[in-house]
DNA sequence: ACACACTGTTTAGCTAATAAACAGAAGTAG
DNA sequence: CTACTTCTGTTTATTAGCTAAACAGTGTGT
């Protein structure tokens, strides 16, 4: 009888697990994986993913490249631990307040802090579930949370999901702006500044009419959070749905994914083609586009230029 | 005196707004930047993002590497330009319903098909806002679906990004799939399972309580969709706060950013050290965490071969 | 004592981006 | 028409970065 053995684990989560059995002989070792996962978030940290390369990690630790890879298989092992690492262990702050909503805002902020104290988290790719502790902890925080509602555990998931959401949006938002920043010397209200200054140059109110009232009325200089508004109109609606069931209204038919089936798209030639037209048709859009722009630029350019000489 | 010149704008930019010179002299051009573009799109489409190469755009157009500069300064500018393609035109489809809330819904179900028909969009990194005509495009489309609503014009803009959000984190949740699914060759629906059981075997109910409690309900064998729930309930708590504001509710006070002073990271060494102790901490508590789990594990395998002997 | 399992290091191979120098093509000024 | 200039796609070469393989030295178990 062949034992039901799971699939192995990949290396990386293993380590991440502490299921990797330490060698016995030999000298002794100088370095340890989380020296170097240390090393490697200190970096990361400070000057940006880009800058953490294998030798650069080793020299920061005093050792040559390959050292590293008698300890971690490979860089993508060390941005799994890396992760693993710079997400922690979520804080108990917010086990001190009561209530599903309030416990759930407090884990958002702890998760931003998080985001803003490692952007660069939120550039690596994303491979699935979180399968690792620390991942894994946040996720079961979430949940908890929600134990004394109505919930079923299909839409305690879905809650939970979504606040990681709501927090990795406005962390990617803001670290667009942290890398820029980084890259450019300027201090982040500076990018912002230059930013709507583009904005507001390239944006018309034929072409864009609501977003060009969008920027009269200021909404990039705001010092309001769009996300804290965001995820507060989220509670809302998840507190109302609560409430209903505790009306007694009963819990919706599930609504399925939405799929793209890959047949759809290679098989059916109709779709296929009319897909291609519509990308004809916005291109010669943008083209036109494209050409009123250049012409409103060169009129623009002329008038001045005979107001100058005038 | 100096004109205000307006920030030069950056080169792929420019480009995707069409605002660059086409040489006038010189050999016929063989190739343009769309044709570039959409080999590369495609590319990424079929064989992912780690696929598109300078080398292997070129090769799938018939031309040597180097060529290609002659088009696009750099890589990422071609990774910009390629965005903008992929992203599009929003379709007109949300147009056909009525009323802010379906087509808010539209523009989601929208995006998220945009992000799965090109997942490698979701691993490119965010810089700051879009500033790109079709970027633009689909805000502007999105901030027009309120324009009938009492909501400031913060608000508005608050609503149509967490609708991206939304569609995006959708989308990173699938992308992890079908990445997976790429690598490994197995179907995306294997890949879940797969992971369903890694996480089955890795999650206790000592640790990790509600997690615990959710796999045993098997949410992750579910067919629901998570994302769509949560879109729900944030449209329901926007029709809630804007009846609110029907019924003569003001406006609440602007909550600030969540914002990470470095001179408190850097400057505090109380704080410092507070963190220090609280990472040392939850690398002991790990520590113990994956003592005992090795331990279990082994108790296990012994209990295993006893009974297989016995 | 000796074999073996390990250590960190050196060397080398590979992929990928892109700078620099090139020969030939097409406009343009005389 | 001719010479100059600008531009084309190509060739060559440099650089950064990941990692396989071979190596000399170290400590443990027999």
């Amino acid at each position: 009888m062949t034992e039901t053995e799971p699939p192995e684990l990949p290396r990386g989560i293993a380590l991440a697990w502490g299921v990797a059995a330490n060698p016995q002989r030999g000298p002794k070792r100088e370095m340890s994986v989380e020296k170097i996962v240390d090393a490697a978030v200190e970096l990361a940290d400070a000057e940006g993913i880009g800058a953490v390369s294998m030798a650069a990690v080793a020299s920061r630790l005093g050792f040559t490249p390959m050292s590293l890879y008698r300890y971690v298989t490979a860089k993508d092992d060390l941005l799994l631990l890396m992760q693993e690492e710079a997400t922690g262990l979520p804080p108990a702050s917010h086990l001190e307040v009561e209530g599903w909503r309030a416990r759930l805002l407090a884990l958002y902020q702890e998760q931003v802090v998080m985001y803003l104290r490692h952007p660069w988290m939120l550039s690596l790719p994303i491979t699935g579930s979180p399968i690792t502790p620390n991942s894994s902890a946040w996720l079961d925080a979430g949940l908890a949370t929600l134990e004394d509602t109505p919930l079923t555990a299909e839409e305690r998931m879905a809650v939970a999901l979504a606040v990681t959401g709501h927090a990795r949006w406005c962390g990617i938002v803001q670290a667009g702006y942290t890398e820029q920043s980084r890259g450019t010397g300027l201090t982040p209200d500076e990018v912002a500044a230059r930013e709507a200054a583009l904005f507001d140059r390239v944006i018309t109110a034929e072409e864009f009419p609501a977003l060009r009232r969008a920027i009269d009325d200021e909404v990039f200089l705001s010092a309001a959070d769009p996300f804290r508004f965001a995820v507060e109109r989220t509670l809302d609606g998840i507190a109302a749905y609560i409430a209903g069931l505790d009306r007694g209204d009963s819990h919706p038919d599930v609504t399925e994914w939405i799929d793209i089936d890959p047949a759809e798209l290679a098989g059916d030639r109709r779709l296929k083609e009319a897909q291609k037209a519509v990308r004809e048709a916005e291109k010669a859009l943008r083209a036109a586009q494209k050409i009123e722009r250049q012409t409103l630029r060169e009129a623009r350019e002329r008038v001045a230029r005979t107001k100058k000489s005038g």
